[in-house]
RNA sequence: GCGGAUAUGGCGUAAUUGGUAGCCGCGCUAGACUUAGGAUCUAGUUCUGUAAGGAGUGGGGGUUCGAGUCCCCCUAUCCGCACCA
């Protein structure tokens, strides 16, 4: 009987489908274990070999867990919201609705395939109604509440409103876009206009006007993590700067506990260390600097941070940002002109041409000075572009002895450099001729009054000190982490449950929700920034018509405005997770009882590409939600593996430039300049030999091709490159399941390398594991022996039990099928015919190739399937051995090998080694040492 | 510039975590069976050498009886961040 997997596979899909056997309840006194796949971005592109990497990865582990005894949250869905879904729809003119559901039932059809135990019925969409209300509720709870910073933790707004009432801003201590000082009086003389425009600088979503990253060709603005190297990472297209209303989410309230958090999950270190960056904590002071002569006692002094306070008798000119408030205020008249050129020179700026230019030093002195507060000196104050608006306070006190930007800068502009650190106690030089600055945080204060002497780290602490005494600023933080932009001015999104009456926010009643995406009769972006969904005619009617519980809505005639943007692509991905766990649940998110029993995530399998983004956000939503009291665990995932990125591995085919018709294969070329490297369809290519008779059919111009051959075949160059259409690398996994089968498809995968190790695919080893499957076929029809099995065949089932178990509890999963190829082997030459034997080494290949699994087991006489058995017991008595070979060593050299009882002494193993008849070349006294390592080595020191 | 990772045959990789480097697979070589084979099976395959032997885990140094593995210094490649005060 044949290996027929194309017979067997579509059949135990259907049993599994048709008996719903990977359907999990929330209900089990079996332990809990929740496997997570970061879910795809349906594209129109289809599933490449990369993404079922990640899910092959993650599917071994749940199957394994599950034969082990666990009840195993395994689902998946589609993140089907968003930029790149809209994008497809616009290139191909059709409603993304529409093609949205044609590509999820691509991507259905084409993990089908492959035999994955998702459990189907809790599939979540983005895009769905009955998940994105959800969103949209948890939207509502974030404009809803604030984040009070002395209890770390989120607080309603209402309570924030009732103590305004009672005491005003006095003593509040919480998350905001500026600080405000009123009293409770003062609260109560505002109208709502006024009370509203306050409480909106401490809601955690809240709209503000911000520079934002517009980007006009995709008609949209975009998060930071959107925005690479100025250029969006959909499309690389350029990104400015732009002053906007928007909605964000203050993220950064969160910075501590981000940070944090990342102590008490697993993760790998490169991705802490990429988020922690990305967060950017950093310690130092806020310190007020006052103003030198100023006329009107308006703006009389302006606050900086640093890193270095140590540093502050350093400082020899200060730097404003061009964006900061202060500038207009205190230019003097004489350079007046000068720097509101220099400014709107500077705002004009693309993020890209400013990035480019990062090591061109530009600014103007403003003609006013600042007075040091420890020195009473005159400091002149300049504007330049190298300080940023998003950070800090846009404003810094510079010290060009010891800051490498601040030194760039004094030597453009012939500004004066003290040196105030020195790395040999008391010896100070002068600093004018240095050639680079000593930006090193070592060494002790000098020329720095009552600090000069004290270590850095004791200066710094001393300055602090005497600052706060003073009255004039503190210690603080800083997170480069910015608030998180949320508005996006696209079709294809989440509408933000957001009216408008008197042009200030309310939110839809929660109960009104979901508030669909309409229908509307144009859905492309504009490149003023209107959204699309203005172009919804009934929409606001509708929503009117459904919000009968808000008094104010039935009273009012008037149709209120709708917020017309939508949401951003990592709006629906932030919570998806806690969704399956109660996936079609219309009263919650998900219920009390489904996230007690599942927690959080133990496993999450994804890309790294993911580590500023969703990952941030979506531990941002968790935290959010934990301070609901609705999330278990502060972290979402506990256990993360990042798969390699697959890549693609071109073929080239040679045309010579004398003969446009004729190719030449790759080792007849002697010199590349005479030939055209041309991108050929590796379809056509098996192990770099080209299918010529293809190869003329594939496009018309090649018709007529001539080849040069070598050996009779046309051998075709290659080269690592993404996977793209364009380079006509793509190898689409419905081919090499039609070819080889899932089994081999899933095998194979596995056996390519570590699953977090990026790699160039390569169908050349394909066979290989495919050759396996098919001895391991053979090997288990040809089982016929209802006996016990020998205690050789036992011991290669032990020894694999044992290796394969350790290999899968550490994601190891190359090596897991490297042994159970050895081991096959081995039972073939012991001509193994013991089905006692075969049918645990069946379940334990199960996770990795599941069909074969299951059709053995049932001609192997198990019970049941597969699905229900149970991983085999490690008998440790197989592996234990009778003797032990030991290479006995003189000096470290290998010289020959023993063979010892394996409960032999060190005692007994010198005596064995002296009775050996090798030894007497090199043993004539006694050995100065001997190193004797149970089951190891011998060695002898002579 | 800062941070992280990686480096082993012609190729993908492995090495019980400090104990005979190169398991498993691809490719290649030879052979068997075949009308044929891109099927199957057998043997070989780190390099060098006819052989005995010698060399060998990116390079250099160190610790150790013993280093692919631990420590220090380089080099190369990949990834992340990048005027973050």
């Amino acid at each position: 009987m044949d290996y027929n997997f194309s017979e067997l596979e579509p059949r135990w899909q259907r049993y599994w489908r048709e008996e719903g056997v990977y359907r999990v309840t929330n209900d089990s006194a079996k332990p809990h274990y929740y496997v997570l796949d970061m879910f795809p971005y349906p594209s129109g592109a289809g599933l490449h070999v990369g993404h079922p990497l990640g899910y092959i990865a993650s599917d071994i582990y749940a199957r394994y867990k599950r034969l082990r005894g666990y009840n195993v949250l395994h689902p998946m869905g589609y993140d089907a919201y968003g930029l790149p879904a809209e994008q497809y729809a616009i290139q191909t003119g059709q409603h993304p609705a529409i093609t949205t559901e044609q590509n999820i039932a691509r991507y259905r059809e084409q993990l089908d395939k492959i035999g994955f135990s998702f459990d189907w019925s809790r599939e979540v969409r983005t895009c769905d109604p009955k998940y994105y209300r959800w969103t949209q509720w948890t939207f509502i709870q974030l404009f809803e509440h604030y984040y009070d910073n002395t209890l770390q933790k989120a607080q309603p707004i209402a309570a924030l409103e009732e103590r305004f009432a009672q005491r005003g801003s006095e003593g509040l201590d919480a998350a905001c876009s500026e600080p405000l000082a009123f009293s409770a009086e003062e609260w109560k003389s505002w109208d709502e206009g006024r009370r509203q425009q306050v409480l909106m600088n401490y809601r955690l979503a809240y709209l503000a006007d911000t520079y934002v990253n517009w980007c006009a060709e995709l008609g949209t603005v975009l998060a930071n993590d959107e925005v690479v190297g100025g250029l969006s990472v959909r499309g690389g297209h350029p990104v400015e700067r732009k002053l906007m209303r928007q909605w964000s989410l203050r993220i950064s309230a969160y910075a501590q506990r981000l940070v944090d958090g990342l102590e008490h999950v697993d993760w790998t270190d490169s991705l802490k260390e990429i988020q922690r960056n990305w967060i950017g904590r950093s310690e130092g002071a806020a310190v007020w600097f006052k103003m030198d002569g100023v006329k009107d006692g308006e703006a009389t002094q302006f606050e900086i941070f640093t890193t270095r306070p140590d540093t502050i008798y350093g400082v020899t000119f200060m730097v404003l940002c061009p964006e900061h408030e202060l500038i207009d205020h205190i230019v003097s008249d004489e350079q007046r002109e000068q720097v509101m050129d220099y400014v709107a020179w500077a705002k004009n700026r693309s993020e890209r041409e400013r990035q480019a230019e990062v090591k061109k030093v530009s600014g103007v002195f403003t003609g006013a000075y600042a007075i040091n507060p420890l020195t009473e000196e005159r400091i002149p104050i300049w504007v330049s572009d190298y300080v940023l608006a998003g950070y800090g306070t846009g404003a810094i006190m510079a010290v060009p002895a010891h800051d490498s930007r601040d030194f760039a800068f004094a030597k453009h502009f012939g500004l004066p450099i003290r040196q105030v650190v020195t790395q040999e106690k008391g010896v100070s030089s002068d600093a004018s001729d240095w050639t680079e600055s000593m930006d090193a945080k070592t060494g002790w204060s000098v020329n720095s009054g009552e600090v000069s002497g004290l270590k850095v780290k004791d200066a710094m602490a001393a300055v602090i000190d005497k600052i706060e005494a003073m009255g004039i600023g503190r210690r603080t933080v800083n997170f480069r982490l910015r608030d998180a932009i949320f508005s996006r001015q696209r079709y294809w999104g989440e509408p933000f449950p957001i009216y408008y009456k008197n042009n200030i926010p309310y939110v839809i009643p929660a109960e009104c929700l979901p508030l669909e995406l309409p229908e509307v009769s144009d859905f492309k972006p504009t490149a003023t920034g209107e959204p699309p969904l203005g172009h919804a005619q009934k929409w606001a009617w509708d929503v009117k018509h459904r919000c009968v519980v808000d008094k104010a809505l039935i009273d009012n005639l008037t149709v209120f405005p709708l917020e017309l943007s939508t949401m951003p692509g990592f709006a629906g991905s932030s919570g998806y997770y806690l969704r399956y766990m109660d996936p079609n649940n219309d009263e919650r998110y998900f219920s009390e009882q489904a996230v007690n029993y599942w927690q959080n995530v133990d496993l999450y399998v994804g890309g790294a590409e993911h580590g500023t983004g969703h990952l941030i956000y979506a531990r941002f939503w968790n935290k959010f939600l934990f301070d609901l009291g609705m999330a278990a665990k502060e972290e979402p995932f506990q256990k993360l593996i990042n798969q390699g990125m697959i890549q693609g591995r071109s073929n080239f085919v040679y045309r010579n430039k004398a003969d446009n018709g004729l190719f030449i294969s790759k080792g007849l070329i002697k010199d590349m300049a005479d030939v055209t490297p041309i991108h050929v369809d590796i379809n056509i290519v098996d192990n770099d030999v080209l299918d010529t008779d293809r190869f003329r059919a594939w496009r018309p111009e090649f018709a007529d091709a001539r080849f040069e051959l070598e050996d009779g075949k046309y051998i075709c160059g290659w080269e690592v490159e993404k996977m793209s259409k364009s380079m006509f690398n793509v190898q689409n996994p419905d081919d090499l399941v039609a070819r080889y089968g899932a089994d081999t498809l899933r095998l194979y995968e596995m056996f390519l390398g570590p699953v977090e190790q990026a790699k160039p695919w390569d169908t050349g080893g394909i066979e290989g594991v495919h050759r396996f499957l098919k001895k391991f076929w053979r090997l288990g029809v040809n089982a016929t022996d209802d006996g016990e099995g020998t205690k050789s065949e036992l011991k290669v089932l032990h020894q694999t039990i044992k290796k394969v178990t350790d290999d899968i509890e550490r994601f190891s999963f190359n090596t897991s099928v490297s042994t159970f190829m050895i081991a096959t082997n081995q039972l073939i030459d012991m001509g193994c015919r013991h089905r006692a034997v075969l049918r645990p080494l069946v379940v334990l290949i199960a996770p990795f190739a599941p069909h074969i699994a299951e059709e053995l087991w049932h001609q192997l006489g198990g019970d049941g399937t597969v699905c229900d058995a149970a991983w085999p017991q490690l008998d440790e008595s197989f592996l234990v051995e009778d003797s032990v070979k030991y290479p006995v060593q003189f000096n470290g050299k290998m010289r020959f090998t023993i063979e010892v009882p394996a409960a032999a002494t060190q005692q007994e193993a010198m005596e064995a080694v002296k009775a050996a008849p090798e030894s007497a070349k090199w043993l004539t006294g006694e050995p100065r040492k001997v190193i004797f390592v149970p089951g190891k080595i011998i060695n002898i020191v002579l």
